[in-house]
DNA sequence: CTTAGAAGTGGACTACAGTCCGATTGTGCT
DNA sequence: AGCACAATCGGACTGTAGTCCACTTCTAAG
């Protein structure tokens, strides 16, 4: 291999310079090792660019604000997700009636999000509407409205249902019932009902 | 009237101090001439305190932090909303089966935030897990926890789905539809259909 | 290898939320 | 009216998010 191969992505834009693509690694490696440490809530995006060896700008530059870091360490579980209800087997992916599909992606979606409660968090609450111009929201909420229209909702209820199913799976919500002093399966267990009562009668007569 | 009357409150602690009263009233105006000027989203707790004529220190004082500023200036239409619920007349008040006055809630509270939502959404967003600590918000949980509890549903799921009825009526949800495009009326009638949804069945099965 | 220009860098800078404490001002009592 | 004390005041101070731009480094083409 005589010179950088031109490795040809998916079609992409111009491609990363290589400073560039080592300078995100090392950020994210260094936020990774500081959430670890400290705790999500205590680190500074100055000391995530002190600890990577890079400046502040630097960080902006390549993940927009706090939320935009947040949501590029979930990035990995977010793919693996989407994967799953596009290609995956039912009942998440494909196969299984709507209304089956919709309640699994709501299981699936709590469980990721139980996984990383803060980092979810951080990025859903970094500013104001952060969680909805995260690309990832639009895909989820995207996803719902065709399950909640092939279940037979129309187009604009189905829209506004979407979000209202995946309002309560914002990680404040769920972290201020776990404050609250509900427990994990609690929680799980009203938000399949939740699921279930907005899907309920559709996913059994139209299906 | 030679002395400051004894004017006893509701068995008050100490009592607020003249000076203190009229600086909350100061405040409160500023705030309320500055949000309408400029708009709720930029403005700074510095400049309301300028616009008031009093320092900084005395603002954070009074209402702690961004959050509480806006939930007092929001006190007033909560109250009246809170009053309907407890003593109004039905279908939101005490005389309608539990479901019918959950799903009114849900009305009377959207039109409420849509009446200030980027003052609502200060209040909500203003920092991680604001929107939970207000009081108002654990007083709208706690009547939909008893309406669904009325109306059948096991304790424990109640009080999750409770917070699933509230969770897409934030402000940030509500505005985040609206910049998606959609117009008032429709996210009007999907959430009413959502509450209807949660509602359903029991209303008419066990009301 | 050289080079031109695009892409990327880093740290000084701004603005804002929220804290702190010495100075000030009401309040209740005599 | 005068006093002692506690509540209140206000602005200087801290720490953080996010912007900006003069400077450096990479890439690709000749």
């Amino acid at each position: 291999m005589p010179l950088g191969l031109p490795e040809i992505g998916p079609a992409g834009p111009p491609r990363e310079r290589a400073d560039a693509a080592r300078n995100r690694r090392k950020i994210l490696d260094a936020a990774t090792r500081l959430f670890a440490a400290r705790g999500v809530d205590a680190v500074s995006l100055d000391a995530v660019a002190a600890e990577a060896g890079v400046g502040k700008g630097t960080v902006f530059r390549r993940f927009g604000d706090k939320s935009g870091l947040a949501a590029a360490l979930l990035d990995e579980q977010e793919r693996r997700l989407q994967q799953a209800m596009l290609f995956g087997p039912p009942p998440l992916g494909p196969g299984a009636p709507p209304a089956q599909r919709a309640i699994a992606f709501t299981r699936a979606y709590l469980d990721c999000v139980f996984d990383h409660p803060e980092l979810v968090r951080m990025s859903e609450t970094a500013s104001p509407g952060a969680r909805f111009r995260i690309g990832a929201f639009r895909f989820w909420r995207l996803h719902l409205t065709i399950l909640l229209v092939e279940a037979g909702e129309p187009a604009p209820l189905a829209e506004v249902l979407a979000h209202a199913l995946l309002a309560p799976l914002a990680a404040d919500h769920l972290l201020a019932q776990l404050d609250a002093g509900a427990d994990r399966a609690a929680v799980t267990a009203g938000l399949r009902r939740h699921a279930e009562l907005v899907l309920a009668t559709r996913g059994t007569i139209e299906g």
